[in-house]
DNA sequence: AAACACGGCGCG
DNA sequence: AAAGCGCGCCGTGTTT
């Protein structure tokens, strides 16, 4: 095994693509005993000091040193992200650890995998340097104004707990058999650097419009508002609202919220209003919520754009407990769509989103994985040859449930049917009661409970899933994914371990297939552009058009070969020419 | 002023 | 006994 060199990076700022730069680093070569040292290097003058220190990132980063380290980073996305921009040149080939994946990997219930939570939390390190240079995170030129005798200790701290995280977790990637985990976590490193670079492209003329549209409509909904409740109340204010409704109004409280049980004033509990009374106020609360918050997500993608309208999000591999990605500044996971659930005042905001000048984008979405996934966790054999001789899974339990109300049931009417069918098949995959399948499927209770039983005397072992796995978790505390990744399931949430364990593999899945695409295009213009739980965008050359379904039959491979699955996987394509909102399914 | 909890809402 | 879950972001309201 490689030598090990920590390495950590100070920066003005948290955004390479928004002029923020490095400006010293450090690093620790100790070796478990504590024999070696921890160095700090500063770039910025005096000059003799920068040229030295930059000779050291050179002699760190050369191809042609004598003696290649593997460069152990906390979050090293970041620092390679940063130490490529400074360098001008991309740092594929260094051997990497990343403490952060590892933190997830092993503990992944934790709040936060902070260097100094996990520092103080695992070693006691003192957390005494932390605070007085944090203090200038969110200052002008980041931690460049913190005082060099302030953030000197502090570049040394972070040095030694991540050299410490290392060696503390090191032993155990091979004893604990998660040596593929951890080394797919650290190519995904390389992958979605490279995603994040890459960027998404919005119509930046067409987010001013739709901001300042929505801005007016907020406004215009807020003076029907007033016209009935007066000045007194702030609609942004739950409480406020609860107070004007509830008490004095009058109106009968029909949901209450989920932690302290008080009326809520959601869209639901509104909607539900609205059906009762026909009162317009429910609608012009409605409205407001919707529409003002709409105006900030698309004055949120004009903040974050540069002049050509591309965004780098940030993309987070360890951010969420079961090990799927998250996605901020913007969160692009959660993009509303036109269409689609019951929503009275939908906002098209993917409209906004066009494929960059010159470029196509393809939209890869694995079909029902998350049925797929549960089918394959079910070791269900009635429901696994379903899905292996091409079946409906879906279409055959609605002719268990609704019998010939479905079997003679044609368009329209037949696919509400499979989709409130649907809803039944993951409502009793996740663990719900017979009780609570007739809500569910809409139909009147007692008949829910015979049409359980009987969906239950056909698939068995899919119907106990959840209980098998909340035992499980009960016994051990944690589930274990498809790849061998043990999600640990919050103790009070043992029925969550089916969840825990569909949402865990199908992030793996995601994540493999990710860098074998990767692998396939490398840094080139061409690539990934955004990755969205089971979907997966590509950008593609409108000159290479030709060569695309050769392109997209290479990455579906990719996507699809997962012998660890026991159904097989499916692969749709839509391309974007023109906006999000208008992606038109695309032939392979 | 900053940190935290919560409600609410968008997506998968 | 009963229960889908996971995120990020925004605003309000409370606490420190």
């Amino acid at each position: 095994m490689k030598t090990l060199l920590t390495y950590d990076t100070e920066t003005t700022g948290l955004y390479r693509h928004d002029g923020d730069e490095m400006f010293a680093f450090s690093t620790c070569n100790k070796n478990p005993d504590g024999y070696g040292t921890t160095a700090v290097h500063r770039l910025d003058p005096p000059k003799a000091r920068a040229r030295a220190s930059q000779a050291r990132l050179d002699a760190i980063w050369s191809d042609t040193g004598k003696r290649r380290y593997a460069k152990v980073m906390h979050n090293a996305r970041f620092d390679l992200g940063m130490t490529e921009k400074r360098l001008g040149r991309s740092l594929r080939g260094h051997e990497i650890h990343e403490t952060m994946a590892l933190s997830h990997i092993f503990q992944n219930l934790l709040p936060t995998h902070k260097l100094e939570y996990l520092g103080w939390e695992l070693f006691g390190y003192d957390r005494k340097f932390d605070a007085p240079a944090h203090k200038y995170l969110n200052s002008e030129r980041g931690m460049l104004d913190c005082p060099e005798e302030v953030l000197t200790p502090y570049q040394v701290a972070d040095a030694e707990r991540t050299h410490l995280l290392m060696h503390f977790f090191l032993p155990r990637i091979a004893q604990e058999g998660l040596q593929e985990v951890y080394d797919m976590e650290r190519r995904l490193v390389w992958t979605t650097l490279t995603i994040e670079d890459r960027g998404v492209v919005v119509n930046r003329a067409r987010c001013r419009e739709m901001a300042e549209h929505y801005m007016k409509e907020a406004d215009l909904a807020r003076e029907r508002f007033r016209t009935i409740a007066g000045y007194g109340v702030n609609p942004g204010s739950a409480k406020q609202l609860q107070y004007l409704l509830f008490k004095k109004m009058g109106f009968p409280v029909v949901k209450l919220t989920k932690k302290a049980k008080q009326p809520s004033t959601d869209a639901e509990a509104l909607e539900a209003l609205i059906q009762q009374t026909n009162h317009p106020i429910f609608a012009a609360i409605l409205q407001i919520k919707a529409y003002s918050k709409a105006a900030d997500v698309f004055a949120g993608y004009l903040d974050v754009s540069d002049d050509d309208g591309v965004i780098h999000p940030s993309i987070h591999p360890y951010a969420a407990k079961t090990g799927r990605e998250s996605c901020s500044r913007p969160n692009l996971h959660n993009v509303s769509k036109e269409t689609t659930r019951n929503v009275r005042y939908p906002v098209p905001a993917r409209r906004v989103f066009k494929p960059k000048p010159g470029f196509v984008n393809f939209m890869l979405d694995y079909s029902g994985i998350e049925a797929r996934i549960l089918a394959h966790m079910s070791g269900d054999e009635g429901v696994i040859k379903i899905f292996q001789e091409g079946g409906d899974f879906h279409a055959v339990a609605s002719e268990i449930f609704y019998g010939d109300m479905f079997r003679n049931a044609t368009g329209a009417a037949r696919k509400s049917l499979r989709d409130a069918g649907k809803n039944g098949d993951f409502r009793i995959g996740y663990g719900g009661g017979e009780d609570k399948l007739g809500g569910t499927i809409g139909i009147e209770q007692s008949l829910g409970v015979a049409a359980y039983r009987r969906f239950k005397a056909r698939f068995p072992k899919y119907t106990n899933l959840n209980k098998r796995q909340a035992k499980e978790v009960r016994e051990c505390g944690f589930v274990t994914t498809a790849f061998g990744r043990p999600l640990c399931v919050p103790a009070d949430k043992a029925f969550a371990g089916t969840n825990y364990d569909s949402q865990g593999t199908a992030a793996g899945i995601l994540k493999r297939a990710q860098n074998r695409i990767d692998e396939y295009f490398g840094t080139s213009e061409e690539g990934m552009v955004l990755p969205i739980h089971d979907e997966l965008w590509i950008q593609w050359p409108r000159k290479r058009l030709r060569e695309a379904k050769g392109m997209l039959r290479d990455v579906i491979a990719m996507m699809v070969d997962f012998p660890q699955i026991s159904v097989p996987l499916e692969v749709e394509v839509k391309i974007c020419t023109s906006d999000w909102n208008s992606a038109k399914e695309y032939e392979v």
